[in-house]
DNA sequence: AGGATTTGCGCAATCGATTGCACTGTTGTA
DNA sequence: TACAACAGTGCAATCGATTGCGCAAATCCT
C-alpha cells in the first residue's frame, strides 16, 4: 500500500469531554449556513419560516445552547454585573444581594459576587474586567471603590458603576441610590425622645465611614433639636455583633447610665442587648434600644428591636435600573432619595411610656 | 502620485469605547508576536531574559489584563465554579458561600451563585454551562440538582460535581461531603436526656428532604435508647423562622407540653423560642430547646441556642478540593464523614439540672 | 570541527458566535 | 415588460488569547 503522503486523520479519538453542539453543528443538520443558525435563534431577522422551524427543531434535539464566552467575546459584552460586597454573610448585605440577584435576572444580567471584605486587591482585578469585557458594570454597595474605577471616574470619564446601600459622598461621581441616611437617624432618635428618653447615647459605627457621620450627625440635630444636651461625644466603634457586646460593657462601667441607644446599625445592637440582657438589665425598662437596617432577626429578639428599615428591595431595583440604563448609556436619571421608614418594636418602650415619661 | 491600489486604512476613527489593550497591542509595542507575549505572560516558557522584561514593562504600562472570554474559548476552561444556594439570605448558606468563595479563589477558582430558590429553571440553564463550557463545575449545597446533571449522573457519566452541607442520598452518584446527620442529631437529642429532659419533641424540618429524615432518624434513635417513649410524631414542619413561630403556637394548644424540643435547624428554633417566650414561657424553665446548625446568631439569643456545629469551614474546604480534583480528573478521594460538634449553651438548661433532673 | 541539542521566537490555525456585505430569487409597481 | 424593492441566505472577517509546528541561531558534545 503506498502510504506515501498519508493524510488520513489520526483517529486515535483523545477521549474528548465530548464536546458540546455548535451552531456548526446545527447548521449541518438542518442544512443551513451558521449565519442563518445564528440568526434564526437570535430570534429576530428574516429567516423563513421553514427554515426557522427546522433549526428550532434541531437545536431542540441536540440539546444545544449557546457557548457564552464566544458570544461575549465577539459581541464585547457579557451580560454580567459586578456586585461589591464587604461581606455576603452579614444578612444586610445578603438580602440586597438576593433583590439585585432577582432584579438583575429580569434584566437579562448574571451577578458576580467581588468580595471586598476579605481580599481588596483581587476586587480590583475584578473590577479591572470592566474594561476588558469580562463584566458590564459594577453595583458598589459600601465605601470601597476599586481604585481603577475612581480614578477613571475622576478624570471625568462616565463608567457603568452604581452604588447603592451606602451613600455615594457628595463630591464623588457615581450614581447613587439611597435613602436621606441623616434624617432617618433623625427620626429613630426623634422617636424615642417622644417616648420619654432623655439621655441617649449614640453607638456610632466607623467614624471613618461616610454613612457613620451622617447617622450621627442625625442624631445629633434630633437632641439639639429636643433641647437635649448631647453625651460626650458617642460610645463605641465599629458594626459588628462583638463592638456592640464591647460598647455595653463600656457603657456598664460608668456611673451614670444613658437611658437609650442608639445603635448605627441592628448588628451592633444585637450585641449590646445580648450584653445588657447577660448583666441583668432590662429592655427597655433600664435602656430602650434602637437600631438601623431591620434586619430579619430584629423583630425575633426579646424583645424585639426598633429599627430603620432599608428599602433594600427598592434600593436594589433601582440601583439595578440605572445601572442598566448606564450601560445602554441611555439618559442617566436624576438620583433621588428612595424613602425609609421607621420600624417601631418594643425596645424602644411602650406608647403607655410615651405619657408616663412625659409626665415627669 | 499613483493612488491605484491605495491600501491604506480608513482612519475615520469610530469613536471607540477606548478598546483595551490586547496582547497584540503589547506585541508591537515591544516588537514581538503575540504568541510570544502570550507565553511571556503565562510566566512559564522559553522566553528570552530581556525579552520577558520588555513584555512585562509594556503591559503594565499599557494596564493590561487578560479578555477573560478569549481565553476560556480558546482553552475551554473558565476557572469558574458554580455554586447552588437555596437561599442566600439564609446565613447557614451564605457563611458556607463566603468560605467557598475564600477557598475557590486559592485554587485559582471564581465562583458564580445559582439561586435555586427562586427560579429553577434559570439555574437549570446555568448548570447547562457545564457542557458549553461556561463554568468548569458545580456545587450543590441542597437536595436540589438540576435535571441535565442528575441525568446524565444517572447514566454513569462523570461530571465535576459536587455535593455537600446537604447530605447525598446514598443512591446519588454525586462526591458528597457531609456530616453524619444522625449521629449528630442523636447526640443533641441525648445531651437533652443527659438534661433530664424527659418528653423531647421533634420539629421537622421537610420530611420529603433527606437530612430532614436523618436528622429525625438520631432523634428517635435517642430516645429508643434512652428508653423514652416517644411522642406523637414531630410537630411542625419546614426549616423557617415562622415554621418555628407556627410550631410554638401548635404546641402550646396542646394539654400536655414537651419539656424540651429538638429543632431541625436554628432558624426554626429561633421562631419557636421567640414565640414560646412571647407567650411568657422561660426558656429552660419551661422548655428546653436544641437545634441545628450554630448561626452566628445563636449565641446572641437570651438564652443562647444549644445547637450543633456545622463545620462549614471544613466542609467548604474539602468539597472544593473534591471538586477541583474532578475538574482535574484526579483520582477521587473517597469522601468520608466531617467530625461535628455539639455547642452547649443555656436553652439546653444548666449543668446542675443535669443532677437535679434527674434525681427524681 | 561537525553534528546534536537547546534556546528563542514567529506563523497560522483554533475556540464558537456574530454580522456587514453580497448575492439570488420573488414580488410589486408603473 | 422592465426595474425597483425586498425576502432569504451564505461568505468571510472578527472578537482576543493560546499553542502545535517549524525554523534559525546559539550552545554543547565528543
Amino acid at each position: 500500500m503506498a502510504r506515501q503522503h498519508d493524510t488520513s486523520r489520526n483517529l486515535s479519538q483523545k477521549p474528548q469531554p465530548r464536546r458540546s453542539p455548535t451552531i456548526a453543528d446545527i447548521a449541518r443538520l438542518a442544512g443551513v449556513s451558521p449565519s442563518t443558525v445564528s440568526r434564526s435563534l437570535a430570534g429576530n431577522e428574516r429567516i423563513g419560516k421553514e427554515t426557522r422551524r427546522r433549526i428550532a427543531d434541531v437545536a431542540r434535539d441536540l440539546g444545544y445552547s449557546v457557548n457564552r464566552h464566544a458570544r461575549s467575546l465577539r459581541m464585547q459584552r457579557s451580560g454580567i454585573l459586578l456586585v461589591l460586597i464587604p461581606d455576603i454573610a452579614n444578612l444586610n448585605y445578603s438580602d440586597l444581594l438576593m433583590q439585585i440577584d432577582s432584579i438583575a435576572h429580569e434584566r437579562g444580567y448574571d451577578i458576580r459576587i467581588g468580595h471586598t471584605g476579605v481580599d481588596a486587591g483581587r476586587v480590583d482585578r475584578q473590577a479591572e474586567e470592566l474594561f476588558t469585557g469580562g463584566i458590564d458594570g459594577i453595583l458598589l454597595t459600601s465605601d470601597y471603590c476599586p481604585s481603577s474605577i475612581s480614578q477613571r471616574l475622576a478624570a471625568g470619564e462616565v463608567l457603568p458603576v452604581v452604588r447603592t446601600l451606602s451613600p455615594t459622598a457628595p463630591d464623588e461621581r457615581i450614581v447613587g441610590v439611597q435613602i436621606d441616611e441623616e434624617a432617618a437617624a433623625f427620626d429613630a432618635v426623634s422617636h424615642l425622645v417622644k417616648r420619654g428618653y432623655r439621655r441617649i447615647a449614640h453607638l456610632a459605627g466607623s467614624p471613618g465611614v461616610l454613612v457613620s457621620r451622617l447617622r450621627m450627625n442625625g442624631w445629633r440635630r434630633a437632641l439639639v433639636e429636643a433641647g437635649l444636651q448631647i453625651p460626650d461625644k458617642f460610645i463605641g466603634e465599629g458594626f459588628a455583633v462583638d463592638d456592640g457586646r464591647r460598647a455595653a460593657r463600656s457603657l456598664m462601667a460608668r456611673t451614670v447610665y444613658p437611658d437609650a441607644v442608639f445603635c448605627a446599625n441592628d448588628l451592633s445592637a444585637y450585641g449590646l442587648m445580648a450584653e445588657l440582657q447577660a448583666n441583668g438589665l432590662k429592655i427597655p425598662q433600664d435602656i430602650a434600644v434602637a437600631g438601623f437596617d431591620d434586619l430579619s432577626f430584629s423583630s425575633l429578639f426579646s424583645p424585639p428591636l426598633t429599627t430603620v428599615r432599608l428599602p433594600r428591595r427598592e434600593m436594589a431595583e433601582a440601583s439595578v435600573r440605572y445601572l442598566v440604563d448606564l450601560i445602554d448609556r441611555k439618559a442617566t436619571p436624576s438620583p433621588d432619595y428612595i424613602p425609609h421608614q421607621l420600624i417601631i418594636r418594643k425596645s424602644s418602650g411602650d406608647r403607655k411610656m410615651e405619657y408616663e415619661k412625659l409626665d415627669c
